[in-house]
DNA sequence: TAGTGGTCTAGACCACGAA
DNA sequence: TCGTGGTCTAGACCACTAA
């Protein structure tokens, strides 16, 4: 409504979710051809603007009663890194840089970046804390040629918000979790006796088609419980 | 075509599909004027059709150019029970039932099956196997009252098969993971030392508004690494 | 320039739900 | 019976792409 050079079936969508954002589902929407009325356009530009609201989950039609506010749909976990993580859970995370530099892959890393065995990546080896105790060790792996300069430009308190400033926040990730005993190094930079229980957690990051970033990370058993929320819901 | 009856946007989605389906990402789709003047219908029935097509993920939009199949979808993991996870997987999964009865609901499990404490609800035990070693313990709970006959109707061999075929087939599920020892009866069952690294995994599948099974397992980590992927994309 | 998808009109008839 | 969403028509003009 308020930009005149906006398209039609925007302005009225745009109208609709002002209206009904904020109210309990099951509120119902104008009908359409109450909005044919107020904005003096076709029925099928209203419609238009109504299934995009509908294919978003906000509405919700019901044939021969009207359309009405959806319930929220569930939705499968976002893809997020230590920091939001810790965050999300009321703590204060921190972070140690053990070790941050230029390497060549080696076989693993390079398969799991879709790289060649001695291309350029940055590893990144990290002690994490939260709430000052120590919580888990991350290595992370970067392509480096999606990020040229990124070590030199000091490292970043969030990962994924630097990526998100680069337009490579990753939207997708394949992580993999299993039980182990430490080891004795681990053990120390965790400050927990050998061979106690830790979470190792892998991770692939992926943005559009492209392999952001992969990590190993290897988690205190009696700190740290991993929560996902699967699958997609109404 | 099969089918006078069907609706034409159908009749064209369906004529669309069967052409793409197959080829590869980026081919192109007839364009929309040649499927106008092949049915004989108006151009936004055709839209219609390939609406439902590109918010399917199947087709892209490529303004100026023409409509093409898109790249699929990366999706996030599917909800899977042991049986289904084990074939997936390729092996063969057989289950051993420990225990299977009604039982009154404890404080933890019916808050997490959003019952009210003493309700009844079906506690089903099972060891599992994986081609022919132990796999891990499996302590479900389901909500009595919306699988009437449950337990006397034999215990299926796929749980989530047999709620499939009562419509209750969880479709969305928080799960939490983490490491821990095993305890002296889980070793016994487990086959393994007391004390070894175990993957415990708590879950809550939900089919619509109904929480339809809490469960608690316990795997042995040298078996077993659990495999999500997270997020959508394009 | 010709073809594509994007937007939009001004109607129409239908099945269904509620009063 | 009346209002709702579901389907459908037969056009129109636009911006963009590719030849």
């Amino acid at each position: 409504m308020s930009d005149g050079r906006a398209l039609k079936h925007v302005q009225v969508r745009e109208y609709v979710r002002s209206l009904v954002t904020g109210t309990a589902p099951g509120s119902p929407a104008p009908s359409e051809r109450e909005l044919v009325h107020r904005f003096g356009v076709a029925r099928m530009t209203v419609r238009q603007a109504m299934d995009a609201l509908v294919v978003e989950g906000l509405l919700e039609r019901i044939p021969g009663r009207g359309t009405f506010v959806a319930r929220p749909r569930r939705v499968a976990s976002r893809v997020t890194c230590y920091t939001e993580e810790m965050t999300r859970r009321g703590m204060l995370g921190e972070s140690q840089t053990l070790l941050a530099r230029r390497e060549q892959a080696g076989p693993g890393v390079a398969r799991a970046l879709s790289l060649t065995e001695g291309d350029a990546v940055i590893h990144w080896r990290r002690l994490r804390r939260a709430d000052g105790s120590p919580m888990c060790i991350e290595d992370a792996y970067l392509n480096e040629v999606l990020l040229p300069g990124f070590l030199q430009s000091g490292m970043p308190t969030s990962l994924y918000e630097a990526l998100e400033l680069r337009g490579l926040r990753p939207t997708w990730a394949e992580d993999s979790v299993n039980a182990d005993a430490c080891t004795l190094d681990e053990a120390a930079l965790l400050e927990v006796e050998q061979g106690s229980a830790v979470l190792r957690h892998s991770r692939r990051a992926i943005s559009g088609d492209k392999v952001i970033e992969v990590s190993r990370t290897v988690y205190r058993a009696d700190r740290f419980t991993l929560w996902v929320q699967l699958g997609q819901e109404s």
